[in-house]
DNA sequence: CTGAAAGCGCTTACAG
DNA sequence: CTGAAAGCGCTTACAG
C-alpha cells in the first residue's frame, strides 16, 4: 500500500515556492529513515529490495535531486574545476574549453569557467574565488605552448594540469605534437610529387614558428631536398606576411611547387597572392596551412589543406588526466604531446 | 600578547599534507569561540576593535578561507551560475561568457561552463548536474537571437536570463539593437557622400538579415534615396556570396557607390571582388561589415569598417541582470536591445 | 560584548 | 536489514 501523499493539498493549485524536495522528504515519504535514503541511493549498503525500491520510488516522485554542497561538504570533494584561460579571443582556447567540459560532465564534474586575460590581479581573484568554492583541481588552457598564464600556481594543495601553456616541470602538460603535423604536411606535399617546399612560418620568437621550421627541414634534408628561400621565412602570423613572402619566393630564381605555411591566415595570403600573380593553386603550388581554422581554410580559394591540432581531444584528455589526479592515481608528469591529423582539401590537390 | 603557534612544530619541517584551515582554527588561534570569528569576517555583529583585530590577524595568519560549500548550506546560495551555450565555435559566445564572468567575479560569483552543441541529452545533462550543484541562476548564451537553445528550462526555480537567444516571454533577453546598428552603419555612408548604398546580407531565414535590411531601407527611404540593386541582396553568410552579390550589381545599370554588409565576412568577399574588378574602396566604392570581427576586419585590403555589436558588454549586463534577479530585485522581463557602435576603417574612409 | 546551540543536507561508521 | 548519532564547516538567532 502506497503513503498517502500527505504534502499535497489535494487541491490543483501548484505550491508557490516549491522548496526542493530534501533527502527528509523522500525517507518520510518512504517510511524510512535518511541513512537508508541515502544509502539506497549511493553506495547500495545491505537492504532487502523492496525497501531499495520504496526509496527509489519516492526519490523519484518527489524529483529528488542531492544537494551537491551538503555532499561535497563531507566528502571533501566539490565535483567542480576550475578552467583557468588567458585566451580572450578564444580561437584555442574554446575547442579546448569544451573538450575539458565535454570528457568531465560524464563524470558529474562541472567546470568553472576563469577567463584573465593578462590581469594577475583577475586571475587571483579568479583563483581566490574558486578555491573557496573547494575546486577538486584547475586546468589552465592558455594560447601559448610557450607562455605562462599570469597567476601564481605555486603552493596549490590541488592538482593542475596544464593544456597549450607552459606548465612547471613537475606538472602534466598537454599539447599538440607541433613536429608531427609538421611532418605530416610535409610528407603529404612530397607524396603528391612536390618537390621545392618552401616554408613560411610565424615570428621566430614563438616555439611552435621554430618547432615545425625543424620539422620541415628535417624531412627534406631526410629525402635529399633542398630548401626553396634558402631556409624557413619567419614573419608574422598574418596574411600580409604571406603576400609579402611570396612577393620575396617569387622573386627568387628556384620558385617553390609547394608552399607549407605556419597558419591558415598566413596560408590565405599565400594563396591570395598566388592567385593575383596567376600562379595555379593546386596546379602549379600546393599550398598546406597550420591550424585548420575551418571558417578560414574553407572560404579560401581554392579551400585550403591544414593541419589539425585536435584541441578538443587534448581538452579532454586533460580534463581526464586532472580527475586521475584528483582521484588519486599517479600520473606521470611531463610534457605528452598529442598527434595532429591532417585535413586535406583542394589546395593540395583534394578534392575541390 | 601573542598566544604561541601551538601547531608549529617548531621545526622547519613543512607539513607534508597542510589541511586547510577552518573557522575552528581560527577561532582557537585567536581565542574567541567560532561564532565570533564568523562576526568579524563577515556581517561585523558588535564587538571590541580588539577582538576583531586579533580574529583577523589569524584568519591571515592561517590563511583562513572559508568553506563556500559549507557557507552556501547554510545560507541557501551557492554564488555559482551556470552559462549554457549552443555555441559551440563560439565567435560569438565567446565574448558573451567573458562579459558574464567578468561581471559576476567582482561579486564573488563563480560561472560554470556549459556547451552543449545541439545535443539535448547533454545539454539536460549539464541542467541537471548544474542544479545538483545548486546554482543560484542560469545564463543561456546562443548564437542566433532567433533560436532555442535546445534545453527544456521550464519549470526551474531559479531566474533565468537570456542573451542571444530567444526567450520566453516573461524572461529577462538581452541581444544587439540590430536595427541601431544597421543606421549607424547607413548614416555613416550617406555622411560620407554616398548616395547609392546596396544591401548585401545573408538568408532571409535568419532575422537578423531582416532587421538590418529593414533598417537599411527604412533610412534610404527617409532620405529619398532609391534601393541600388532594387532591395536588399539576400545570400549566404559567406565570402563566396559577397563575390556573387559583386557580380551581380555590376551586371546592372545603377551601381552603387556604397555596399552595407551583413556581416564580415561578406563584407570581405565583397572587397576583393571590387579590388578584383579594379574598382577602388574606398574611392569609388565604400564597404561597412557587420560584427567587427577583428581577425578578419584588420586584415581585409583595405581594412573593414564593421558595426560592433558589444558582445562583452551585452554579456556582463545579462550577468548583472541575472544577479539582480538572485537578490530578489524584480527586473522588467522583455527584451534588452543594446545599442551598437561602429568602427571606422579604411573600407569607408577611415585612417588607412 | 561573547558564546553555546541548533541547523543547513548529506554520509558514514557503529549499534541494534 | 535498518536507524540514531556524529560530523563536514559554516551562520544566525538567542542567552548570558
Amino acid at each position: 500500500m502506497e503513503q498517502p501523499l500527505t504534502e499535497s493539498s489535494g487541491q490543483d493549485v501548484p505550491d508557490p515556492a516549491p522548496r526542493a524536495a530534501t533527502i527528509h522528504d523522500v525517507a518520510a515519504r518512504a517510511g524510512v529513515s535518511i541513512a537508508t535514503v541515502s544509502k539506497a541511493l549511493n553506495n547500495g549498503g545491505r537492504m532487502t529490495p523492496e525497501t531499495r525500491a520504496r526509496v527509489l520510488a519516492a526519490a523519484r516522485e518527489l524529483s529528488f535531486r542531492p544537494n551537491a554542497l551538503a555532499r561535497g561538504l563531507h566528502s571533501k570533494r566539490s565535483f567542480a574545476v576550475g578552467l583557468l584561460t588567458d585566451d580572450v579571443y578564444g580561437r584555442f582556447a574554446l575547442p579546448v574549453m569544451a573538450g575539458v567540459s565535454e570528457g568531465l560532465i560524464d563524470h558529474g564534474v562541472s567546470v568553472f569557467l576563469c577567463t584573465v586575460e593578462d590581469d594577475p590581479a583577475l586571475a587571483q581573484s579568479h583563483l581566490d574565488v574558486m578555491l573557496e568554492k573547494q575546486v577538486d583541481g584547475i586546468v589552465v588552457a592558455g594560447k601559448r605552448v610557450d607562455r605562462l598564464v599570469p597567476v601564481d600556481l605555486a603552493g596549490l594543495t590541488v592538482p593542475v594540469v596544464h593544456v597549450m601553456s607552459e606548465g612547471a616541470p613537475d606538472r602534466v602538460s598537454f599539447r599538440p605534437d607541433e613536429a608531427q603535423g609538421a611532418e605530416l604536411a610535409i610528407r603529404h606535399l612530397l607524396a603528391g610529387g612536390r618537390c621545392r617546399v618552401a616554408d613560411v612560418t610565424g615570428p621566430v620568437r614563438f616555439r611552435v614558428a621554430i618547432e615545425r621550421a625543424e620539422a620541415w627541414a628535417g624531412v627534406l634534408h631526410e629525402t635529399g631536398l633542398d630548401q626553396p628561400g634558402g631556409g624557413a621565412l619567419f614573419g608574422a602570423w598574418s596574411e600580409a606576411w604571406g603576400h609579402a613572402a611570396v612577393a620575396q619566393l617569387w622573386a627568387q630564381q628556384d620558385r617553390p611547387d609547394a608552399v607549407f605555411c605556419g597558419n591558415d591566415q598566413i596560408a590565405r595570403g599565400v594563396i591570395d597572392a598566388l592567385r593575383e600573380r596567376g600562379v595555379g593553386v593546386p596546379h602549379d603550388v600546393a599550398v598546406v596551412g597550420f591550424d585548420n581554422w575551418e571558417i578560414v581554410a574553407k572560404e579560401t580559394r581554392p579551400p585550403l589543406s591544414s593541419v589539425d591540432m585536435n584541441l578538443r581531444e587534448l581538452g579532454r584528455q586533460a580534463g581526464l588526466t586532472l580527475l586521475a589526479l584528483i582521484n588519486g592515481k599517479d600520473v606521470q608528469p611531463g610534457i605528452r604531446a598529442l598527434p595532429c591529423t591532417l585535413r586535406v582539401r583542394a589546395s593540395s590537390g583534394g578534392p575541390a
